[in-house]
RNA sequence: GACCCCUUCGUCUAGUGGCCUAGGACAUCACCCUUUCACGGUGAAGACACGGGUUCGAGUCCCGUAGGGGUCGCCA
């Protein structure tokens, strides 16, 4: 037996003896209609963290009633993009269909218990009741006559729908943990369809009674689940089940300020990693957004659980910046494994071209210098190719070209015959080589490196001609360089 | 339209009545570092939507206006 407790925190530290301590139990619930898009990654974070503060427990549940729309692609979809996350439940998901029966049950309970109804109601009667609604002005709620009407009167050949009986009078406040209180009328509210004509559940009904046989505790959703917080109360109340702890976090617009959409340029999880972000600087940048602790911009896993808590995400919606998550994402891959991101260079500079061994040693002996100017694996691996192919002649990149020009390519050449000779080929050697080279040829080293560079590497911006230089061999290095052409 | 929610630099935010001549981060600009590009460092510009209150004192509390968002399905 679950109990709930206002303040969650006191019993963090609280003894666990007596009393059992309520164990938090929170819950991802996506609908499998589409792919993971960001608002939901945001979400599950969310759930996932405030489980893991305060040593609870983090679900998943796939929401596939709606049979029509829910496929295996999105399911799978929806999986990879938790995997990437990290953002996986404690458990195995659960698929709301597959408790559809109990929810029947629930909803016969109901019915027997007078808590809810039989409503004939043609489609033509509640588009009639709308249009009026909305046309007098009032709240557009359907007020079926069944409600109070005597069974025996239900007509022939219509299969009716369960509606729940929803109080008329008064008015509910619930505590959101994120919005304040929030105080509606139960004028606002309406007899919402607990079972269809066909028998099947609704979301409505579907959700509390998994949530309820689940001991969800927390529910954290977008705030486009706040109004529907005051259908889903009363329907817990009508069972006799205490209702959760509701936590309604803003929803991510997007860079104009307008809902982030499928429609509207959101995109699924693995957008984001095709466009070379990394996970944990997707998951620091989503925290960041509606949530801050204090002046703390990179948040690592731990010091997140360790600090997340509700009372101090943001109300008020906030739009999706791609610089700063780029800039973020930098940060991450600075601090990332040379040989993770090897690994994730190799993966994508595959797809176009087969990479041998000493590809691979190059591209990790130079990652360091490689990720130190990247800020997405896309822009990582872009630049890591001159390490496997040689530049193409001309060259296309019109600064680099520029510097082969007016005799750039002859001191490159030049520069690499000094080279031939040198005893070791190390770093510091090649340096001194070249510096020397350069005051020989009474030019500013400049002069000498600008050059030298995009004959090696085909660009103007590369990392350290030294390194570059090493770890291309002196072989490969001599080879690019007697081959440069004279560029103009 | 009805109801609910929101409103601090371009963007994300700190701020819970005096510590705010409003702080940080990203982006922008300048300079420094430097073989390039980045990184890093220094600095600049940049915001409390508006109008009323309450108070000795308001970004912080209250009311209104404007703007934005959400919901109003036999979808979830």
């Amino acid at each position: 037996m679950l109990h709930r407790r206002p303040f969650p925190k006191a019993f963090a530290t609280a003894p666990e003896k007596e009393k059992k301590p309520m164990t938090v139990v929170t819950r991802f619930a996506p609908s499998p209609t589409g792919f993971l898009h960001i608002g939901g990654a945001r979400t599950a974070l969310f759930n996932y963290l405030y489980a893991r503060h305060f040593g609870g427990r983090y679900l998943i549940r796939i929401e596939d009633t709606d049979r029509q729309r829910s496929t295996e692609e999105a399911i799978a979809a929806i999986r990879d993009g938790l995997a990437w996350l990290g953002l996986e439940g404690d458990e195995p998901a659960i698929f709301q269909s597959r408790n559809a029966t109990r929810h029947a049950e629930v909803a016969r309970q109901l019915l027997a218990d007078g808590q809810a109804y039989r409503c004939y109601m043609t489609t033509a009667e509640l588009d009639a009741e709308r249009e009026a609604a909305r046309a007098e002005g009032r709240p557009v709620r359907i007020r079926s006559p069944w409600r109070d009407a005597d069974p025996s009167e239900a007509p022939a050949g219509i299969d009716p729908v369960v509606r729940i009986k929803m109080p008329r009078e008064g008015k509910t406040t619930i505590a959101d943990k994120v919005q304040g209180d929030v105080t509606i009328d139960h004028e606002q509210l309406d007899d919402f369809i607990l079972l269809r004509g066909d028998g099947s559940p609704t979301y409505m009904l579907s959700v509390v009674v998994d949530d309820h046989d689940m001991g969800i505790t927390h529910v954290i959703r977008g705030d486009d689940h706040l109004t529907n917080a005051f259908r889903q109360y009363h329907l817990y109340k009508l069972c006799g089940w205490e209702p959760p702890v509701f936590a309604h976090i803003p929803l991510i617009h997007g860079p104009d300020g307008a809902k982030l959409s499928k429609r509207h340029g959101a995109l699924g999880v693995d957008a984001y990693r095709e466009m070379g972000y990394l996970p944990e600087a997707v998951k620091n940048y989503l925290l960041r957004l509606g949530w801050a602790h204090g002046d703390d911009e990179v948040i690592s896993e731990a010091q997140a659980i360790d600090w997340f808590d509700l009372p101090q995400v943001g109300r008020s919606a906030a739009r999706f910046d791609f610089a700063k998550l780029e800039n973020l994402n930098g940060h991450y891959l600075r601090e990332a494994e040379d040989a993770r991101l090897t690994n994730l260079v190799v993966e994508r500079l595959s797809r176009e071209r087969t990479l041998d061994d000493v590809a691979t040693t190059r591209l990790r002996d130079g990652m360091g210098g490689l990720k130190a100017r990247a800020n997405t694996v896309a822009q990582l691996a872009e630049s890591a190719i001159f390490y496997i192919d040689r530049p193409v002649f001309p060259l296309e990149n019109p600064k680099a070209a520029k510097l082969l020009s007016g005799g750039g390519a002859a001191v490159a050449r030049e520069a690499g015959s000094a080279l031939r000779d040198l005893d070791r080929w190390l770093e510091e050697d090649i340096e001194a080589r070249l510096r020397r080279f350069a005051e020989e040829k009474e030019i500013g080293f400049g002069k000498v490196a600008q050059p030298l560079r995009a004959a090696l590497t085909g660009s103007n911006a590369s990392p350290g001609l030294f390194e570059v230089m090493a770890i291309l061999g002196r072989e490969e290095t001599l080879a690019r360089l007697a081959r440069t052409p004279d560029h103009d």
